[in-house]
DNA sequence: CCAGACGTTGTT
DNA sequence: GTCTGG
DNA sequence: CCAGACGTTGTT
DNA sequence: GTCTGG
């Protein structure tokens, strides 16, 4: 599954990419970046699209759903399986109307094995940034504080991830995410054969430090590859 | 009609 | 062991 | 995902 | 919010 990522670019990286590939200018506000360990609950950098145009901003990394949105401690739901999120009454109008992508240059995870787990990192030879795909939703909680929250999507792991885990994140290509993201979609039955796992070919993985293991070490020694 | 359920992963 | 929080 | 916490009463 | 079940 996907449970912590990066978004170790420099600012002005992310701001060429979203000019380029998604026609995204107005960018003035600060992006908070590089990021080397991104966990949930956290703010996480997403695109949307408000049916004029692709708009950035940050979602928060914990789907609530609308059942649970006045809780007190709502459910929060950071991955959802891809392969039933037609299926869910709850997330009918998420996926009807509330897809989103949020950007990585990679995500971590880890092998379990008798002495422990150990942490890799799996990126795109192809993409150095990619979107993932994922459904948000908003919420106001019970002290009137308005949250936009957000799950990623998951998938079976690919060739290369199934070594060490069993799912992976659904990591989209730019075109795809473009289709995923639009607000008018020929159909959603469509939409969903769009979100499948990464291919191998364009796919590398390599271990890193237990440092990343901590969400507090958020420094660059996350994604130093091990020995 | 209303009431009740509604996640994922990994491990067992 | 299990839940919460980031 | 992993790390960290994990209680109660009464007093301030 | 939306579907299922009774």
């Amino acid at each position: 599954m996907c449970g912590r990522f990066s978004l170790a670019t420099d600012e002005f990286s992310v701001k060429v990419y979203l000019a380029n590939r998604f026609n995204i200018n107005r960018n003035a506000a600060s992006l908070d970046l590089p990021r080397y360990n991104i966990a949930p609950g956290q703010m996480v950098l997403s695109l949307i699209n408000d049916g004029r145009a692709f708009r950035h901003g940050y979602l928060k990394w914990g789907y609530v759903p609308d059942y649970d949105a006045k809780s007190q401690n709502p459910q929060r739901i950071i991955n959802l399986r891809s392969e039933t999120i037609l299926e869910k009454s709850y997330l009918a109008a998420s996926v009807a109307k509330r897809r989103c992508v949020i950007l990585a240059d990679g995500f971590y995870e880890w092998r379990k094995t008798s002495t422990g787990k150990i942490p890799f990192r799996i990126r795109s030879t192809d993409q150095e940034l990619f979107p993932m795909a994922g459904l948000w939703n908003s919420h106001t909680d019970s002290r009137g504080n308005k949250e936009h929250t957000v799950a990623i999507l998951t998938v079976a792991a690919n060739g290369i991830v199934k070594d060490i885990h069993e799912r992976m994140p659904v990591i989209l290509n730019d075109t795809d995410a473009k289709l995923w993201l639009e607000a008018q979609p020929p159909s959603l039955v469509e939409l969903k054969q769009l979100l499948l796992p990464y291919p191998d070919e364009l796919t590398t993985m390599y271990e890193v430090s237990d440092i990343v293991n901590s969400y507090a070490n958020e420094s660059p020694a996350c994604i130093v590859p091990a020995n």
